[in-house]
RNA sequence: GGGCGAUUAGCUCAGUUGGUAGAGUGCCACGUUGACAUCGUGGAGGUCAUUGGUUCGAGCCCGAUAUCGCCCACCA
């Protein structure tokens, strides 16, 4: 006997032991090799100072999976690593750390806050590091990357001055989504609508030396202190008169023109409108069109400022109120009426963002847009499952311009200088000793930086070196996949096509495989402020790495959100288990002198050449759901076949061979059991990496570790058909009398004889070959074949068959009125099958359109069922009239 | 306002080209035979949301409807 296993599965013995293993050998790495093809993915970064979550378990998990399946294909497999420095949350973090200690940005100043920033990154960072090692994942470390490397910081820079020199990023004053809370700009993506029951508010403006008025309808009366039009539709007859009057701002008394533009929709509140250049992005646009110019009435803190006279340094809200109690005490307020109404919040955060203008800088997107939805439409970009495509054009084609500048310090600074003297805009990345234009010295740097999403736009190139033309870059760039959640499509995924696209001439993925959210048992989000979050790690400590993977890849389609359950990871370790006691069976059998030489073809069983067709068809099959991303319908093949094939059928029938005196069977069926066990720790490592691992490490005769061990491919010689054929007959019969044994409450101990009444000549063959699987599993004691019922007695179950009866004599075990209630029970089950069959057959349509393979196929039943049918009657008459 | 997804066994979900509906879990019964009780064997349990249509044949394809969920959107 061969070394052996511990008596139960234990994965915390073993799964950090086998990734300090692998990882110290330098299986993870990747290196250019002419001589292989490459294969790549590269990690969505998550935060530095995040937590792992099941949203990273579940998207590590896939990658690895397919990483371990492609380096053992043979590809040189690179998966790249790295975190996210996150600006605006980290800067967030860092901002309530100082002042809890009673600190201030403004007090530290920039350097010493960007101090304070790396030491927390340098305290909190990294761990999220650890925690994914205990996923098991197979990435390669040595090539993490940070996004404020100093490499993928000079990507950055490197691409904003070329877009900027193509006339593709531009400051100007435009309309942004301001955080009064974070207190910095925002893009359109990080802006979170949400529908809520607020009011609308209709007021009336005095007209100018006139004695009527014109009522507008607003859901922000607060901004009316930025008016600077009342707008109404040209083709409006109600209103015809008043346009180009001038109207009287109450409460302000500042006189605004009544102007005429077709964006006013006359059925909509009172079809006028106030106009608000400066708070609003229509009213920006109209403002444009009609030359208003602007005013500005908030601070940075969403407080009113000194344009609001009376209002200044109120709160948004608090200024609200205040106007709308003035207004209506001065009477201009003619109704207020509930208004739902669709709110921005900052993703981050949750504060109601302001719409406001501000300069800031901008990429413009049109002319990025266009080829990355070629890239769609061409079918060279691809997603898994495709509905994500649509998402993906929508948002393109309806795409804005990218607001990237932000009001913060954590991240890459703009590499934009400006003359203090002429105001010149200089963009490089080394500070201008003098101005290019007038030639002053007073130089001062943007103090904006960039959105944490332009660097990360650039993570499938800037983390091979570009924009050096490395060697890494010519060989593992273009990447292959993409794994992600629908949650990012349009902050990551677009960005880093169209970025990619513009800066190297290459989509940077051809797949992208979208995840779906892991929720909890209710099906709500995992969040930290409802407590439901499950710790991966707290999962792993309890169950094991492997059946965490499993459960996160099994029960749920790609694109699908999954609700977790511990109960599945629990059935999943069962199965983990399974595998390695299956795996003591197969070593405490093993013979110490055994080889792994060649299989002698002609001392295979019945059993063997099953098995072995089997493990190939599911080789086969795996791999190709692979291929398609059908993770879990690969990884439930191999499931499958393992328990039921492997440990249910095929260890079970092998027993007495490997008890027995007949020693070339005995070791004919060792070699059988090991080989297709490897063939089945090979199809899970990339599932199961750890359990597959350690059980390969106690196999005989290995000649390298199961992570660079090579992926099965299928045998067209070892598909045997016709043994399928005739092992599918005696496992129906097996199951046939075990399940009239048990219904009739016999002891699988008492043993009985079976007699198999038969007249064809295939049928004897398989049962007198099978005899062995009868008495070791369905408590045969003996087999015969009779050819007719004459030596039968009437002290028997029966179980019918295709083309035999099989009778077992149990004589007064047997309770006839059971047997009888059993046998009726058949019956109907044979009535309703020749029911639907001969349906099918007198149909016409049927018998004349289908495909003759089916035709044939149902007349064959039809005969089959007729024929059971028959033998069950003639069975139950018998019965009765005893 | 537009788009998408879901609706299949008590629960959670699979179901790849249309051809007799599957798994896990739970439930019932039997069983500790020399891998495994984290197990084995057997069993019960489904009008595939509703409704039209295409087809010889629909869980699957097409058109509606309903309920739930998500995403997008500048109606003040």
């Amino acid at each position: 006997m061969i070394e052996n296993l511990p008596k139960t599965y234990n994965p915390k013995s073993f799964e950090d032991r086998l990734y300090e293993f692998w990882s110290e050998k330098g299986y993870f790495k990747a290196r250019v090799d002419k001589n292989k093809k490459p294969y790549t993915i590269m990690m969505p970064p998550p935060n530095v100072t995040g937590e792992l979550h099941m949203g990273h378990a579940l998207n590590n998990t896939i990658q690895d999976i397919l990483i371990r399946w492609k380096r053992m294909e043979g590809y040189e497999a690179l998966w790249l690593p790295g975190t996210d420095h996150a600006s605006i949350s980290t800067e967030a973090k860092v901002v309530e750390k100082i002042k809890a200690e009673g600190k201030s940005k403004d007090e530290l100043g920039r350097e010493g806050f960007i101090e304070e920033a790396w030491d927390w990154t340098r305290k909190y960072g990294g761990s999220i590091n650890n925690q994914l090692k205990k996923l098991g994942i197979s990435c390669d470390w040595s090539r993490e990357r940070f996004t404020l490397d100093d490499g993928l910081s000079n990507a950055v820079e490197e691409v904003f001055i070329r877009l900027y020199e193509k006339g593709l990023i531009y400051r100007g004053d435009r309309i942004i989504n301001w955080c009064p809370n974070c207190r910095t700009a925002i893009s359109d993506a990080e802006v979170e609508h949400e529908d809520s029951m607020g009011y609308i508010w209709h007021i009336r403006y005095p007209i100018k030396d006139e004695d009527g008025y014109i009522t507008i309808a607003t859901t922000r009366p607060e901004t009316i202190l930025g008016d600077l039009a009342i707008a109404v539709n040209p083709e409006d007859d109600r209103y015809k008169d008043l346009i180009g009057k001038t109207a009287i701002l109450p409460l302000v008394n500042r006189e605004i023109p009544i102007i005429a533009d077709e964006y006013v929709e006359m059925e909509f509140g009172t079809g006028a409108v106030k106009i608000t250049p400066s708070h609003d992005p229509n009213d920006f646009e109209v403002g444009e069109r009609h030359g208003l110019g602007q005013c500005i009435i908030l601070n940075e803190d969403a407080t009113i400022n000194e344009n609001g006279g009376n209002y200044n340094r109120l709160d948004r809200y608090e200024a609200r109120k205040k106007i709308v109690e003035d207004l209506e005490k001065e009477r201009y307020l003619v109704e207020v009426k509930e208004h739902e109404n669709s709110i921005g919040h900052c993703e981050r955060c949750k504060t109601v963002v302001e719409p406001l203008i501000s300069k800031q800088w901008f990429v413009k997107m049109k002319p990025l847009a266009k080829p990355a939805l070629e890239a769609y439409y061409d079918k060279n970009l691809n997603f898994i499952p495709d509905r994500f495509g649509k998402i993906y054009t929508h948002w393109l084609e309806n795409i804005r311009d990218w607001c990237i500048s932000r009001q913060l310090w954590w991240g890459h600074r703009l590499p934009v200088y400006y003359c203090e003297d002429c105001d010149e805009i200089m963009v490089s990345k080394e500070s201008p000793e003098k101005c290019s234009k007038c030639g002053s010295v007073n130089i001062y740097q943007d103090p904006d930086t960039l959105d944490t999403w332009f660097s990360s736009a650039l993570w499938p190139f800037s983390t091979l070196g570009w924009p050096e033309d490395t060697e890494d870059m010519k060989y593992f760039f273009p990447t292959d996949v993409l794994v992600t959640g629908y949650d990012i499509i349009f902050f990551w995924v677009v960005r880093m096509v169209f970025s990619s696209i513009e800066q190297t001439g290459e989509i940077p993925f051809k797949d992208v495989f979208l995840t779906g959210l892991v929720r909890d048992a209710e099906g709500r989000k995992m969040s930290k402020s409802l407590g439901n979050g499950i710790d991966p790690l707290d999962v792993i400590d309890e169950y094991g790495s492997d059946a965490l993977r499993f459960t996160l890849v099994t029960g749920n389609t790609p694109g699908n959100d999954m609700r977790f359950y511990m109960e599945r990871v629990e059935a999943n370790r069962n199965f983990a288990n399974k595998l390695w006691n299956a795996t003591r069976f197969v070593l405490m059998n093993l013979d110490e002198n055994i080889t792994k030489d060649s299989l002698n073809l002609d001392t295979l069983e019945e059993e063997d050449k099953w098995i072995l067709s089997r493990v190939n068809t599911v080789i086969k099959e795996a791999t190709e759901n692979l291929e398609k991303y059908e993770i879990g319908i690969s990884a439930q093949k191999i499931y499958e076949f393992t328990w039921e094939e492997y440990c249910d059928w095929y260890i079970e029938m092998v027993k007495p061979r490997l008890y027995g005196e007949d020693i070339e069977s005995k070791e004919t069926a060792e070699k059988v059991l090991l080989y297709v066990l490897e063939n089945i720790l090979k199809l899970l490592h990339p599932f199961m990496p750890f359990i597959t691992e350690e059980i390969w490490q106690h196999l005989p005769e290995r000649d390298k570790p199961l992570i660079i061990s090579d992926w099965p491919v299928y045998k067209e010689e070892d598909y045997h058909p016709d043994v399928e054929k005739r092992m599918a007959y005696i496992m129906t019969a097996i199951k046939g009398i075990r399940n009239a044994r048990q219904e009739m409450n016999i002891a699988p101990s008492k043993k009985a004889p079976i007699l198999c009444l038969t007249q064809d000549e295939d049928v004897k063959a398989i049962l007198s070959y099978g005899k062995r699987y009868f008495i070791n599993l369905a408590s045969a004691e003996d087999i015969k074949i009779l050819e007719d019922r004459s030596t039968l007695g009437d002290d028997n179950i029966s179980v019918v068959l295709d083309k035999c009866e099989i009778f077992i004599p149990l004589k007064d075990l047997i309770d006839y009125n059971k047997e009888i209630k059993r046998l009726e029970k058949e019956k109907e089950k044979l009535e309703l099958e020749l029911k639907r069959v001969r349906g099918k057959l007198s149909n016409e349509g049927f018998v004349n359109k289908a495909p003759e393979n089916v035709v044939a196929g149902e007349r064959e039943k039809e005969k089959k069922y007729t024929d059971m049918m028959g033998k069950v009657i003639e069975r139950l008459e018998s019965l009765k009239s005893n």
